[in-house]
DNA sequence: TCGATTCCTCGAATCGGTTCGACTGAACGT
DNA sequence: ACGTTCAGTCGAACCGATTCGAGGAATCGA
């Protein structure tokens, strides 16, 4: 059923509906009740490609995720579900597009197919094609993360450098003299993943200015991985007395790695880092970490698209945002290992 | 950059440059080669609402997940994930559209718009509005999962009863007489959930089947409920010694609560379930469980609705999945609890 | 040499909306 | 009584692709 059924049933002309429906034009009151009765009885609702063909607009946007194949962290997922909510909110559509793998003609068609108004990008490089093509493709878009170039592009992110440097300051001021940073994947970090790369630098900055003794090591994102990461890092370095880690998903394996070596957290070690508030809390014991507030950051990355999309010559603009620690239960004052029998 | 535009450039007509694209109808290789030259140069893509509106279809198949607030288990994330690798493959896009809650405009956009060729609906209730408003579109849809009128739709879902009751009969094999199961939100069963309900049916039978005592609770999906759940359990039934369940997010909780009571798994107490293979084998210590083989099922689900899209008359299809259960660490030989000091 | 066949190309219609210019009455001011 | 204004409506053009019927040129067989 198209527009042309409708205003033949209620005897008016095409243009008369679609009048009525966008309101446009004044309508007469009366025309305009028949024509909805008509459309209600039938049930009808405009093509959404005919409309975004002479609109020029699709009232969707792109939302780009990495390969679906690789599990999504905590905190992508709460990414992901905070544009999808917030998209709704504003009545737009989301096409989703893994990017990354071996698929990027998904990626290739979302940006050159004029199927979107606009894209949000997850998983940023610091050195990142993919901003590059969007860029040359002239479709406005918004990071979420950002690349090593930060003004060319408009973008939200997680001031994962300033973050971490809180971590280190906050056991520093517990007395802890040695620890460790647990990273994202060796793959990741040589990839140029902009949070593991800040992560580092604030790692070192603060180990710095404190005077501490700082280990970085690279550790895949799962518990097993985790674990194993922890074992060898407290083999090789026995000073160690606590450990702040971007990596969430690893920090179940390294509390059982601690476990498996009579540590208790944290009277005997302690462990922070950067994580979703959801996960944090629900783990045993519940990490003291700097919250990242995924659902805001996904809402503003929308927002900020939505405007960029009504005015893409603005300039553009970044929203950098770094949440205080919050104080559960696994970071207390340092007592050395050596000390323990 | 449009058709024409490659037309004029080329120095032929419009309807030569889709020919050399869709190859439909011969076109002369020198022709071919320059209009390719000419798109290559200008990166031209064709408009997918225009080819949408003339050909009818859209490439693009709709996806409805529950509503984005509520957190998606790891089964639903694996399900969402090899649907979107699968569509990928087929060089299908994909719609997400969270349905549910409060934000039904998306659903209905998807449904009656025009948008999606077809939709895969997930979450699906025994009686569901959703399932009849598609029905009523006349849109080929795939549920994963299905209604209680199961011959009225296609899907894929996985056989909860079977893999319930052979919880149970691995659990009975074991000695253990006294049975819970743990089922998901009180809401949701109220609900009229599927898995809940069939996991009953498969729980109920099994117990009979064997003779055992069986309880059943509802707990919600999180750490939090599945340790206060056991806790209630364990203290309003000392005679029970085994434990099955469908709520994977609930189970580490439940390891806490049985840890907390100084009851050792699998020595003291036997857990089991119906869980996804990575969340089962990551926990500590690992689940034996009936693995949920997400990546498959969302990939059927999609070649059933590829299928049912070229052939929407063809009779519904179903696809029930009940793998083995993975013995892990986690069950063992019922030990009384009362003979425990 | 002439019609038939084949190969390649073109113009026009079409998909289902939106939007612009123009037309018709009725109401209005002077 | 006569322009003006304005509400309400219509027809036609347009968005960017696909596809059908038709036509021109070259090749072929008789």
């Amino acid at each position: 059923m198209n527009i042309g059924e409708i205003a033949k049933r209620s005897g008016v002309s095409r243009s008369t509906v679609s009048y009525a429906l966008s309101g446009k034009r004044p309508v007469a009151e009366e025309t305009r009740r028949r024509i909805q009765a008509v459309i209600d009885e039938l049930g009808y609702r405009p093509n959404a490609a005919a409309r975004a063909l002479k609109e020029g607009r699709t009232r969707t946007i792109g939302l780009v995720i990495p390969p679906a194949s690789q599990r999504l962290t905590d905190v992508q997922l709460g990414f992901v579900a905070s544009v999808v909510d917030a998209a709704a909110r504003a009545d737009l559509d989301i096409l989703l597009s893994p990017s990354g793998g071996e698929h990027d003609r998904s990626f290739e068609r979302v940006v050159s197919g004029s199927r979107v108004d606009g894209v949000i990008l997850m998983e940023i490089r610091l050195e990142d094609d993919r901003v590059a093509r969007l860029r040359r493709s002239g479709l406005p878009f918004v990071g979420i993360g950002h690349t090593s170039r930060s003004d060319e592009m408009t973008w939200v992110d997680i001031d994962y450098e300033t973050l971490m440097a809180r971590c280190v300051r906050h056991l520093a001021d517990l007395g802890h003299r040695h620890i460790a940073l647990v990273n994202r994947s060796a793959e990741l970090v040589a990839a140029g993943y902009g949070p593991s790369h800040r992560a580092q630098l604030g790692f070192t900055g603060a180990v710095a200015e404190r005077r501490l003794e700082g280990v970085q090591v690279c550790c895949a994102d799962d518990a097993q991985a985790g674990r194993s990461c922890v074992e060898r890092l407290l083999a090789a370095h026995p000073e160690l007395t606590a450990i702040a880690t971007i990596n969430e998903a690893a920090v179940p394996g390294m509390y059982r790695a601690l476990t498996a070596a009579r540590l208790s957290v944290p009277g005997d070690f302690s462990v922070t880092g950067v994580a979703a508030r959801h996960w944090a809390e629900n783990l045993h014991p519940p990490l003291t970490a700097a919250d990242i507030l995924a659902d805001e950051l996904g809402a503003r990355a929308v927002d900020l698209l939505i405007q960029r999309i009504s005015d893409p010559d603005a300039p553009s603009r970044h929203l950098l945002v770094a949440p205080p620690i919050s104080l559960r239960e696994t970071t207390g004052p340092a007592r050395p290992r050596a000390g323990r029998p």
